[in-house]
DNA sequence: AAAATACCTACTACATTACTAAGTATTTCA
DNA sequence: TGAAATACTTAGTAATGTAGTAGGTATTTT
């Protein structure tokens, strides 16, 4: 269950643009450098974004890429879904793609990934680029507490 | 960014059991014809499930599997992390192993994986086998309503 | 005209996925 | 006691996806 290179370098571009917001075009070969990524590779990625009307390009001497909109237009979801074609965990699951398995009704796990898409989507739908690159994430303190941890606290042992 | 098989068969093995708690021990042959999933592939991915403790088996004739211990006792989120290695989304952002990346201090990405890990261990956890039989999970009814349309209503076209 | 850029298509090595095949070890029951 | 049914183990395999690389064309500025 990982999201892949395509979509966190997708990101990652999508967060360098928006830190130049203003600066007019930058290269690609400007942000494979900054973010060391293989500017070939990076080449392959981009036009994903393009033709979603993310960006707007110019050809040629001093060309490059902007975003179309300001920062704070951009959801995380939006870039992931263009990059990674899904958001779900379960195909099945697929907001935009209705369960095409018949025992949907039935299945005891079907509402369960129904739910964790819920989650997912809402929370990724939720972040912007302005959020990304302002910092704005606040992550809890006691994150890394496991559930064993916690509930052997109380005294009982799993 | 999707769960393989292994962790969803995983899961519906350890439901069928759930939903059979109490009447000994269940052969790979019955989980496999209820769940219609192929056997043979079954046996590869239940010994990740025997080895972490959750089945207790015998061999041999009248032989099979049942759950150590009781349904509400199993999260869904360490069986997942049993059968799929880690449910983080992102590597570098897996709580267990903790991030090798030496840009995590400057990067702006990495706090939204790591609040998505913290999102879904969160919910995976706190969902048990014994939640999934019963029907336990709430969807949220306007689900289906995505950020595009909810912006819209006010007059803000993306 | 040269250089720098976006844009496009094809190729490739590697890893993973989702199995299948072919056995061995163990236990029950007739 | 032997046959059948089971768990358990290891190896193989076809298809797919991942993460790139290679080599070009089109466009624009200086």
């Amino acid at each position: 269950m990982k999201i892949s290179t395509r979509g966190r370098y997708a990101l990652r571009m999508m967060v360098e643009l928006a830190k130049k917001q203003g600066d007019g075009y930058v290269s690609l070969t400007e942000i494979a450098e900054i973010q060391n990524i293989s500017k070939k590779y990076l080449e392959q990625i981009i036009p994903l974004l393009s033709h979603a009307s993310f960006l707007t390009t110019t050809r040629g001497f001093r060309g490059g890429y902007r975003l179309s909109k300001s920062p704070s237009e951009y959801c995380v979801g939006d870039i992931l879904r263009v990059t990674e074609g899904s958001i779900s965990p379960v195909s099945c699951a697929d907001v935009d793609n209705p369960c095409e398995c018949e025992k949907c009704g039935v299945c005891k796990t079907y509402p369960l990934w129904r739910k964790l898409t819920q989650i997912i989507t809402d929370y990724l739908d939720s972040v912007t680029l302005d959020d990304l690159v302002k910092g704005r994430i606040e992550l809890d303190s006691v994150e890394d507490v496991r559930p064993e941890e916690r509930r052997s606290e109380d005294g009982r042992q799993i």
